[in-house]
DNA sequence: AGCTTAGCGA
DNA sequence: ACGTCGCTAAGCTA
């Protein structure tokens, strides 16, 4: 066994120092959790493990201030003021990332986290291992030996004093047992022990040196001579006590071995959840160059695959002899806006040939045998997202079959809330293995160059198989295969259909835009006497809070915030027009960008092609790239000029659009089971008029325009756990005002009050949420001791399941309606999804057709408790269609 | 290049 | 601190 170097660090006192040296200005998350600390630690941890490379790591943290010391003498510690609110959770973060980096943290109930580092160090020591110790406590300087070195942060974060006997002689003229009864007759204000007075370093280093020791000095306390003698004697009870309150216990019960601090291969995927979390992106950066290079660090390389030689007209006879089920597929090309192109395609069957086709080299026979395997439905297949080859396989005028898994989908169902999943990650986590290490054979000149194809594929091939079983182990095998998977298909047919749009109504809307916006523009710069860009959040605010004198708004990282809502309140106090002209102009040139970002996405073709998700959001969603189609403005009379210019392509009779009339209430209606809600939504009449009318006990026609506001604002937050803080906000009105409705409401549909309560219950105890088909989300934050984390998750959990759910059924409609037109031979075809709404070209004469298949469909998505309502409307382009 | 602010949609 | 889920653009900072 080779050299074993221990590595043990005070939690508590690192992350003080951090917290202290880091200003915590510029270590917060965007939700505003402070991580100064956390990232002062990590840091710190970080540079430890790349300068130190200890074989065995531990941290230990204090569990409260109650301690064998505070019951010897109370007054230890006794000074230190609160624990600092910025401070408190961040020790919980840094649990986060010890967990997720597999270090071992230590705690012991009576004791402080030097004791169980002095425990440990000992222990160490005996075993002949080299200890070094991470702490920012001087105590510890009394554990230096031959074997053990305290790093000792001089200031800073990245400044470590390396104390070896030498160095602490150095230092303080004594050995390091001599320096705890230094410490004890020095005293030290930081642990409320008292010194004496007119004795300070100078004096007790010399009386230390002079009698050996303390017991020493004192079997010779007599001997001290003048004022100081005199006080020593007077003082010596204390400083005994202080002796004994500094010397560290060295045999602290611990349930541990040496062995189970040991450093663990690293998994790659908790550290990045942990960082992605903290907002670390440098430090996370920083470890994984670290950690990349540690011996313990990289798992095997997965085994490469020879790709075999196939020779001109013998794909068909190949495929014949391996291409069973199921066969892994990798892609290699580019692909996106709805098209693509394909440069080749790995093969790996489960006999363990594989090939590779390049198909700029294929002749006619093979690339029709290829094609012929590709499209039947019998013979299957299991890529990795395999949207984006799909749309390069139709651009090459093939076709795919017999999808029988996707691996990107089913990592994504899996553990959603994760950023979506890449190849190589997936093939570490769930085979243990690395992928593209053949990377590095392709440098010689005899390497292969289908190589890292042929890998990749083996890897779809192995992946799909563990994933697939991990998905039927959480009963989401018909989300998955009756779902996500046919629906990868819908939404590459909407890529490569786009929608159509007048490209010169754009270009209008754009000069326009442009106009009005530097009209505005003037007029804020005449009023402020000078030019200044009006874009820049730090010169408006110079402008306004400084020129101007304005009232300052709400804080923000960089000072006072510059956004509608506050430039409108501040209107409001102050009539200043200059702020008119700000909003005027921020409301043009947002129109006009939107616009100028469309333009130059229309394709030849005179459509656009968005990209849609399918594995990015928390929820279930569909998310839409490239541009974002799912928001385009529709609020204001100007926002809906641009959705004019999104038009019914030629050749068809008219654009339709379909959507679910508050269908996020329907689901709450649907999994609360409240009656009154459910009752509501059979009365037909305006939902919130008959919330409303229940809430405030009147009849439906006394519900005025305030009321219903109040109760559709109320509804809607509840299904994103709005408080009642919130609700007053939004509303206008008082906090105590907003707890009465808040009350009221619930007096009257408690179901929906059970229903909140149970389900963050229920994802408490489980550990995640559910819609109606099955869809997770985990929230481990559920269970968090910090309070903001908390109660985070839990509004993501009341949230997850109504979202997610509303997901779940619009994706089963979009799949009827799919299905729907090519059974019954409708050329009419669906265009967009925005998240509640469907947008199709309908074709000459199958309006009537079409309405009926896409209420049909999206009505029948779901067997609720309500019906699912869904209004359609037509027109010539998506504004006139909208209803 | 990455972060922050702002603002659009459901 | 105080309602969820997204995407994009611009300015600013490193």
């Amino acid at each position: 066994m080779g050299h074993r170097r221990l590595l043990l660090l005070d939690g508590h006192s690192l992350a003080y120092r951090a917290f202290y040296a880091l200003p915590v200005e510029n270590f917060s998350t965007t939700a505003g959790q402070p991580t100064n600390a956390v990232y002062g630690f990590t840091s710190m941890l970080i540079n430890a493990l790349r300068d130190e490379q200890p074989t065995h790591v531990a941290v230990a943290f204090d569990v409260s201030r109650q301690t064998f010391r505070t019951e010897q003498f109370p007054e230890y510690k006794a000074t230190r003021s609160a624990t600092p609110e910025e401070f408190r959770g961040q020790v919980d973060l840094i649990r986060d990332v010890l967990s997720a980096l597999g270090i071992r943290w230590l705690e012991q109930e009576g004791f402080e986290a030097d004791d169980i580092i002095a425990t440990l160090a000992t222990r160490g020591a005996e075993e002949g291992c080299e200890v070094l110790i991470i702490t920012g406590d001087r105590d510890t300087f009394q554990l230096v030996s031959p074997q053990v070195t305290v790093l000792y942060p001089r200031k800073g974060v990245s400044d470590l004093a390396r104390m070896t006997p030498q160095a602490v002689e150095d230092k303080y003229g004594l050995t390091p047992t001599q320096y705890p009864d230094f410490a004890a007759l020095r005293g030290d204000p930081s642990d409320n022990l008292p010194g004496i007075p007119g004795v300070g370093e100078k004096t007790a280093t010399k009386w230390i040196s002079e009698y050996g020791s303390l017991d020493g000095l004192v079997d010779h306390v007599d001997q001290v001579r003048g004022k100081v003698g005199d006080a020593l004697r007077d003082a010596l009870p204390q400083v005994l006590v202080n002796r004994s309150l500094t010397e560290l216990v060295r045999d602290v019960p611990l349930d541990i071995d040496l062995a189970d601090l040991q450093r663990q291969p690293w998994e790659r995927e908790p550290i990045q959840e942990v960082f992605d979390a903290l907002q670390f992106r440098v430090l996370r950066d920083r470890l994984f160059e670290t950690l990349g290079h540690d011996a313990a660090a990289p798992s095997a390389p997965l085994a490469p695959a020879e790709a075999e030689m196939v020779a001109d007209g013998e794909w068909e006879s190949w495929l014949a002899r391996h291409a069973a089920d199921t066969v892994g597929v990798f892609a290699r090309g580019t692909w996106g806006a709805g098209t693509g192109h394909l440069e080749s395609l790995a093969l790996a069957s489960p006999d363990g040939a594989a090939a590779v086709a390049e198909l700029a080299d294929l002749g006619q026979a093979d690339r029709e045998a290829i094609g012929d395997w590709l499209n039947d439905a019998a013979r299957g297949k299991v890529l990795h997202d395999a949207k984006g080859p799909l749309l390069a396989l139709w651009a090459e005028g093939l076709d795919l079959s017999g999808l029988r898994s996707d691996t990107a989908l089913a990592a994504y169902l899996v553990q959603s809330g994760q950023r979506s999943p890449d190849l190589a990650d997936l093939c570490e986590r769930y085979l243990g293995r690395s992928l593209g290490a053949a990377g590095e054979a392709q440098l010689s000149l005899d390497a292969d160059p289908g190589a890292d194809q042929v890998q990749s594929a083996v890897a779809v091939r192995e992946v799909s198989a563990v994933l697939d079983a991990e998905v039927s182990g959480r009963g989401a095998s018909a989300l998955l295969h009756d779902l996500e998977i046919p629906l990868e298909r819908v939404l590459a047919d909407m890529e490569r259909v786009g929608i159509a749009v007048d490209s010169a109504g754009l270009e209008d809307l754009s000069s326009q835009f442009a106009a009005s916006a530097r009209a505005a523009e003037d007029e804020a710069h005449r009023i402020v006497g000078r030019s200044f860009n009006l874009g820049s959040p730090k010169q408006l605010q110079e402008v306004l809070f400084g020129e101007r004198g304005l009232p300052k708004t709400k804080r923000i990282k960089t000072g006072y915030t510059t956004d509608a809502e506050a430039l409108q309140s501040l209107y409001a106090r102050t009539q200043d027009p200059v702020l008119e002209a700000i909003l005027e102009w921020r409301d043009w040139s947002r129109l006009r960008q939107t616009v100028d970002g469309l333009i130059p996405l229309v394709a030849p073709d005179g459509r656009i092609h968005t990209t849609f998700q399918q594995t990015v959001t928390a929820t279930g969603r569909l998310s839409s790239t490239d541009p974002n189609l799912q928001n385009i403005p529709v609020r204001t009379e100007a926002g809906r000029r641009i959705r004019s210019c999104f038009v019914v392509g030629n050749g068809f009779e008219t654009l339709l659009t379909a959507d679910y009339s508050q269908i996020e209430m329907r689901i709450m209606a649907h999994l609360s089971e409240d009656a009154g809600l459910i009752e509501a939504f059979a009365e037909g009449e305006d939902l919130h008029t008959t919330v409303a009318s229940r809430v405030f006990r009147v009849p439906p026609e006394d519900v005025d325009a305030e009321m219903r506001r109040r109760i559709k604002a109320m509804s809607y937050g509840l299904a994103y756990g709005l408080s009642a803080y919130g609700l007053s906000q939004q509303l206008g009105i008082e906090p105590d005002e907003a707890r009465v409705l808040m009350e009221d409401y619930f007096a009257r549909f408690g179901g929906i009050r059970d229903y909140l309560h149970g389900v963050v219950a229920e994802a408490r105890a489980q550990g995640f949420t559910e819609t109606i088909l099955g869809r997770r989300r985990y929230l481990p934050d559920l269970t968090s001791d910090n309070r903001q984390r908390r109660e985070m998750a839990e509004r993501m959990a009341l949230n997850a399941p109504i979202q997610g759910s509303a997901a779940d059924i619009i994706k089963v409609a979009m799949l009827a309606v799919h299905r729907g037109l090519s059974e019954r031979g409708l050329r009419s075809r669906l265009l967009l999804q925005v998240h509640d709404e469907l947008v199709l070209d309908v074709a000459p004469g199958e309006r009537d057709a079409v309405t009926e298949l896409v209420v049909t469909s999206m009505g029948a998505a779901a067997d609720l408790r309500v019906p699912l309502d869904v209004s359609v409307g037509t027109g010539a382009t998506w504004q006139e269609a909208a209803h």
